[in-house]
DNA sequence: TCTTGACTTTATAGTTGCTATAACCCTTAT
DNA sequence: ATAAGGGTTATAGCAACTATAAAGTCAAGA
């Protein structure tokens, strides 16, 4: 019977002669013998069958204790059972990956808006596409107070999406709304914080969708230039003869907590749906 | 300015004290003050920011250490740059698990083969679709020698899998060819192992397309039995008047180091491809 | 004022699947 | 004699926490 030393071992299976050892020392893989004198691990060719497996089940994705208990139950039944599991688990891990990626996609692309959008204080005109969004009712006047109070109104609505069990991913490019009634009488009156979210991976019923549209729409690169903001949109609505047609949305383009380490800088645009006539 | 404690903060933003105290101590996320005489830990509400700056980064799959140089390099362009290899890097990974979703697949179906097979020795007509195999040349007689040669061959596959760069989830279910010259006349002579692929997996010029047909197979769960069982399928041949249209395939149903810790079992396919003359 | 219970602190060990290093042993060739 | 190339053990490190212990602090009720 042929016999393999450590390395020889390792070569013929693409390991490194640690993970050998280290596979001893767990009892998932020990060497068909270990010489009296010298310690020396000595392996049987046959043993490369356990070893294939042993990887076989972890690019599965199962860990090195699951695989010694499937090595030692030697129950085809149950191995069947944790296959299925894991495949479920694979398609979650899939999933998120998705999320992931998604997620960078919106980054990178509110970067590009960012890079590419117009001054602060600019009013221009915009076609929107329609949107969808995840919007909650937070039950405090985001306009009364500043900061402090959309701190809150943000963990509230992080807590919905959490019990929503939706991706915490969509928690960046929040905004607010303020409904038509109450802007067309400038009333500065707003309970609802938002995030838009993605068709696919968020059921419809759980979220509202904002039609497309032509808006007007100023940029803002600090948050507390908003109210101004907003009034210089009225005017302009005024002046030419623009009709608005729904809500007000205060969308938050990019953050960069990256600039002041201490506190929120963002870039919104504030958008108002118009039509003409 | 309001100020949480450790505990409100932790359940404000839905991560655990330790993990707050824990970046902390890396130095990603400081408290806004530390209380001089009894070493508590206060937060300033505005710190949320930073938190959801950084849980969206990992949900991104962002290392902390990563997270932190982006917090302080404040450099978008860099970031930007990061973000899109982080995406190149997502889509591998949702390959390799596709891998091991298939992987899983694959093992599972072969269980279900191995519980509905005929018993050992019987002789079945079976229509086999058409597979693709990945070959290689060992360079040595199979039947010459035993499982020692077996295993060897399995090597050089292996090794060539790697090289391919293909996931090693194949290295399951191989198999051997016998030539259709050499079978015709009862010459054992194969130096072709293989795995069988997908399709969708493994580019198509690696592969080669063995046809659909009608096969005389007969199962066989010894390795040692292989060479009398080719006789069988022969002698069954030759007694019903059938073609022999291509080349026998021992293929590997599934394997059981499970059951036998110190070697392979296997449950084998042995398959001729027939006509009805 | 004391006690209770909830909260905080620090320090330490454990998780997973290895890798890397140090310090040492053994054999063989030069 | 020594250098190269194997082998051995033991230990620390990675990443992002979790869990535990032992001790100090805070707020409220009796």
């Amino acid at each position: 019977m042929e016999m393999l030393t450590i390395g020889q071992m390792a070569k013929y299976n693409h390991v490194s002669e640690q993970t050998l050892r280290f596979y001893d020392k767990i009892h998932i893989l020990e060497p068909d013998t270990v010489s009296q004198d010298n310690g020396y691990r000595y392996y049987s060719i046959k043993q490369c069958a356990i070893l294939d497996m042993i990887q076989y089940m972890k690019s599965m994705g199962m860990k090195l204790t699951e695989i010694r208990k499937h090595l030692e139950s030697r129950d085809p039944a149950l191995i069947e059972c944790i296959l299925r599991q894991k495949s479920l688990q694979i398609d979650e891990e899939i999933r998120d990956l998705r999320y992931q990626k998604r997620a960078i996609e919106r980054t990178l692309q509110s970067y590009q808006r960012y890079n590419a959008s117009p001054p602060d204080g600019a009013i221009v005109l915009e076609y929107i596409e329609e949107r969808r969004m995840y919007c909650i009712d937070a039950g405090m006047n985001f306009y009364d107070y500043g900061m402090e109070v959309y701190e809150e109104m943000l963990r509230k609505l992080k807590q919905s999406l959490i019990s929503d069990k939706l991706p915490q991913i969509y928690f960046c490019n929040a905004g607010t709304v303020l409904r038509q009634k109450n802007l067309e009488q400038q009333r500065l009156y707003s309970s609802e914080i938002f995030v838009f979210v993605d068709r696919d991976y968020v059921p419809d019923q759980m979220t509202v969708s904002i039609p497309a549209s032509t808006y007007l729409c100023i940029y803002c690169n600090e948050f507390e230039k908003e109210k101004k903001y907003i009034s210089h949109l009225l005017d302009e609505v005024e002046e030419k003869g623009y009709v608005i047609d729904g809500d007000y949305i205060c969308e938050v383009i990019t953050e960069f907590p990256l600039l002041e380490r201490k506190e929120r800088g963002m870039f919104l645009r504030l958008q108002i749906p118009i039509k003409f006539s």
